[in-house]
DNA sequence: CGATATACTTACTAGTAAGTAAGTATCAGG
DNA sequence: CCTGATACTTACTTACTAGTAAGTATATCG
């Protein structure tokens, strides 16, 4: 056993991510995992002792991946128009692969049950993800590619919000619901 | 005992709704219930046999209250900025009164463990929501009161997303957060 | 070849979930 | 004053929750 380290670990974070998303945190139990992976429960607890230390590798793992993405060169070297698509992309993919909420969101609803931990971790992933849209929306209107009136802060809620509350919205609507979103908030920011 | 009838339902309802909100549906037990109202157990499922019937309950009667409030004389004969303030105050009560989502917000986030009625109930809370916000939109947007390209479905798609998603972040950030998607939106949709 | 660490399983506990069956207090109507 | 309905309580069941303690198979390293 244990031939590729990592890997039972990998798995469980990964369903749990999407258990988390498509069920929410309360939603979910560590027998969910365990059965749809072939393992028991108890090894689910040797990876992650509590369901909160599950939670907040997941979350983490999240805030690292929107980072890097945010980090690469391909995307650093997009034109602005091009990557508030592939800003949009991130949050459309939620809605292809399983139809799930994304992470904030997920998060935000579940607010006053979740561990302390993970709460902290939680603001921390809306706040990164609020301040890099702030700064992309700020330098975007300077150079000319964004159109809007007040401050690229509240741009940057209003977005993010869209963003959550479209791909919400599409849960119980249909996923053109999100798509209707996205293009009506490109039309409200593209000059 | 029964000496005030429908009381007692009353206030599980309130109390239902209230945690809904708050903690999710999967985040409440009807022990939360009980124990806060000085009542035990059995008597809510006396009221609401289970805990599908009470959620059903407590969407339909938000819905006949949003119907009322749109059908209302007062708010019929509101100015559309003014009807639009009156609209966004809804969901900034949502905030004022207790730190929770709103409704449709709380039900998309759990709506894949929801009881099938429930979720058919939730669609039909959304549908109207849009169906209200669209039209509303769309008049508006004829008097000269509204400016906004694309069409009203689309932008009724972005206000009702605006105000869920800002409603959630406010709890992991702070209640100004909402104050600025608000103002946000207003500047966006009033010449 | 033996020791140790890793990655589990087996078997369990205590607490909580929704839900039910049967009994009881109160009151309104005939 | 009796009857039946209403609005509960008491006492319980079944199922599931997170979490733990102790044991086991495998791999690696000296």
């Amino acid at each position: 056993m244990g031939r590729l380290p990592g890997d039972t670990k990998k798995k469980i974070m990964d369903l749990g991510e999407k258990l988390l998303l498509v069920q929410g945190f309360n939603g979910f139990s560590y027998a969910d995992i365990a059965s749809s992976m072939g393992i028991k429960n108890a090894a689910i607890h040797y990876h992650f002792p509590s369901k909160c230390d599950l939670g907040l590798a997941v979350i983490e793992r999240a805030r690292q991946r929107f980072d890097r993405w945010a980090a690469s060169r391909r995307t650093e070297e997009m034109a602005d128009p091009a990557k508030l698509d592939g800003f949009f992309e991130i949050y459309r993919h939620y809605l292809t692969r399983s139809d799930s909420v994304c992470l904030s969101g997920a998060l935000e609803t579940d607010f006053t049950t979740l561990p302390e931990p993970m709460q902290e971790e939680a603001r921390a992933l809306v706040a990164d993800l609020l301040a890099w849209l702030e700064r992309f929306l700020d330098e975007g209107r300077a150079r000319g590619s964004f159109s809007f009136p007040g401050t690229p802060r509240d741009q940057a809620i209003v977005v993010l919000a869209v963003m959550q509350g479209a791909l919400q919205m599409s849960r119980v609507m249909d996923s053109s619901t999100f798509d209707a979103a996205v293009s009506q908030i490109r039309r409200l920011l593209i000059p």
